[in-house]
DNA sequence: CTGAAAGCGCTTACAG
DNA sequence: CTGAAAGCGCTTACAG
């Protein structure tokens, strides 16, 4: 209905001169067509502005040109842009490669939810995942032979590729960047400890532990879940517990911005008294009040390696696990 | 690749008894089928776990089962997570009714972009804009027939099917608001006055001055654009000329925070000397310190309101432009 | 209400 | 290096 007609392998065929088989193989880059032959079926193609119709290719191949993006939560996860933002990245390598990016959100949930049933259909070439809460329908899938590629470090140790944010190092470079501004009593607010990115940070928090010589006070480490009533309890909580807390890293920025919220309450001051580092360098570090110390991870950057990981994966090129490296960016809280 | 050997027509049709032909009809609900038979064939399907190639009947049918997000702008949009959010409710929307949602993000810019030539080849059944900024690559896809749904007030008044957030009644009872509480002398500081959604929101702000049966004062009205820094600019120069300024109309919770941090800076009590009034409701409105008032707009609703409107083109039904209503959310800051 | 048949626009062994 | 031909798995007039 959309489009006016458009022109099909036979006109370019007919115009160039040769057959469709030739301009299929021209078209998908077989270099065995003689050049000059390739060259008037170029021309043919420019001059028509022919652009090849995915479907039927997808229907002659059995590949779809679709990537799903599979987004293991519900439409809430999007409150924080983090996703958002990854998703973007992917979706840009995608295209720049010829496919395009298919969007689920929906807890993935069982093996035969529907979007098991989906991605487990054929419909798509491969699928990327972020926020997976298990490993069962990576392992589920992964034995069909489709291309997968996680956000986020893999909770079992299966060879999936995957691709992350250097979490340990974050956590530990948080950690010292409070204790050699002086901090002597550092606490830790974990992120959603079922999670490996929230475990990885808090490893970080442990190992700098480690290396100053000390060891974390019972209660010093809280679990949280990365949200900002978690940072604001968990605060509340440690100031009670441990009135010479000088130190708090927060495991997102959310959870700092609680913290700061309390801190700011009791008229405690940031960061003369309590310093906080938060993590991610969202929005919300640079607009709260002191600016936010964190830890900045490049999300956008996250997205654009899942998306290579994806391209490598279906040109049959080798790939490794791509860990990006975290920086961290000093501000007014610590 | 994927897929183990997926049953086909032709195995249902045996298995059944009937016609591929039959079996078509069936799975498209085309009622004419004698009930017995249909039952036949339903049963096969069940059996089987049958789930038809989507690309195979896009091939023969015209139609893709596509319908692309498209978000006229570069991936920092999705710092902010209105873009997220309603793009979620659309997918939602649209893989209830057995479409796929694909993303595409990249300034729409000419005629004959590649996200325009995309659109315009019969990839997708139907478009969905968001953050358009302007109507003429809607009107050249809207000649092709293109079922299409813009997300915001399109520029011009051509028949597009929309769907927006009432921003003139938002903007009016947020000034309303900071009114009835006391405040004389109520400033506002618009979004990109290009958007449509600023403009309504300014008129609102403006219709509630009218009903006071006043004006505002020369240097009241402040030209922003969504951002944290004109916020603050803003809030700075309305002090600088306005000291008795005692309410401020911020057109989105980031430049209401940009204020609130100049007034904690200034050492201006908030809401006592300065009403503070945001829109959005977003994240931060609720981490602020004081707390945001603010007016709520349902983003997830408007993207399923976008959905809904795209269904109802596709099945040729009638429809109208949706206007969604806001709510005005008392916190601490007014 | 139903089926045989042509067709959607590509891809890909196969034979040359 | 190249083309004729079969085929991908559906849909849809058409004739009955």
């Amino acid at each position: 209905m959309a489009a006016p007609a458009r022109p099909t392998y036979a006109v370019i065929a007919k115009t160039a001169g040769v057959s469709e088989a030739t301009v299929s193989r021209v078209l998908n880059g077989d270099d065995s067509v003689h050049p000059e032959r390739a060259r008037r079926v170029q021309e043919a193609v420019d001059k028509l502005g022919y652009k090849k119709n995915r479907v039927a290719s997808a229907l002659a191949s059995g590949r779809t040109g679709l990537i799903a993006v599979v987004i293991d939560d519900d439409l809430s996860v999007f409150a924080d842009p983090f996703y958002g933002t990854v998703t973007s990245g992917v979706s840009r390598i995608l295209m720049e490669n010829g496919l395009q990016t298919v969007l689920m959100v929906s807890p993935v949930g069982s093996l035969d939810g529907s979007v098991a049933h989906y991605l487990k259909s054929g419909e798509v070439d491969g699928a990327i995942f972020f926020a997976l809460h298990s490993d069962i329908l990576i392992n589920s899938l992964k034995k069909l032979g489709l291309p997968l590629v996680i956000t986020g470090t893999p909770h079992s140790s299966s060879d999936v590729a995957f691709v992350d944010t250097d979490n340990f190092g974050g956590g530990h470079s948080a950690t010292k960047h409070l204790m050699s501004n002086g901090a002597k009593k550092v606490a830790i607010i974990t992120g959603d400890i079922g999670t490996t990115a929230a475990k990885q940070r808090l490893d970080g928090y442990l190992q700098a532990y480690r290396e100053s010589g000390h060891v974390p006070a019972k209660g010093l480490i809280c679990e949280g879940d990365y949200s900002f009533e978690a940072g604001k309890a968990h605060c509340e909580k440690l100031l009670d517990a441990h009135p010479d807390v000088d130190g708090i890293f927060a495991s997102n920025d959310l959870m700092a911005l609680g913290a700061l919220t309390v801190l700011r309450d009791r008229g405690i001051a940031v960061p003369e008294q309590v310093r906080v580092v938060g993590f991610d360098d969202s929005l919300i570090a640079q607009t709260s009040a002191p600016a936010l110390t964190t830890i900045r991870q490049d999300v956008v950057a996250l997205g654009e390696a899942a998306g290579s990981l994806m391209i490598a994966q279906l040109n049959g090129q080798d790939w490794e696990p791509v860990i990006l490296p975290t920086e961290l960016v000093i501000r007014a809280s610590a």
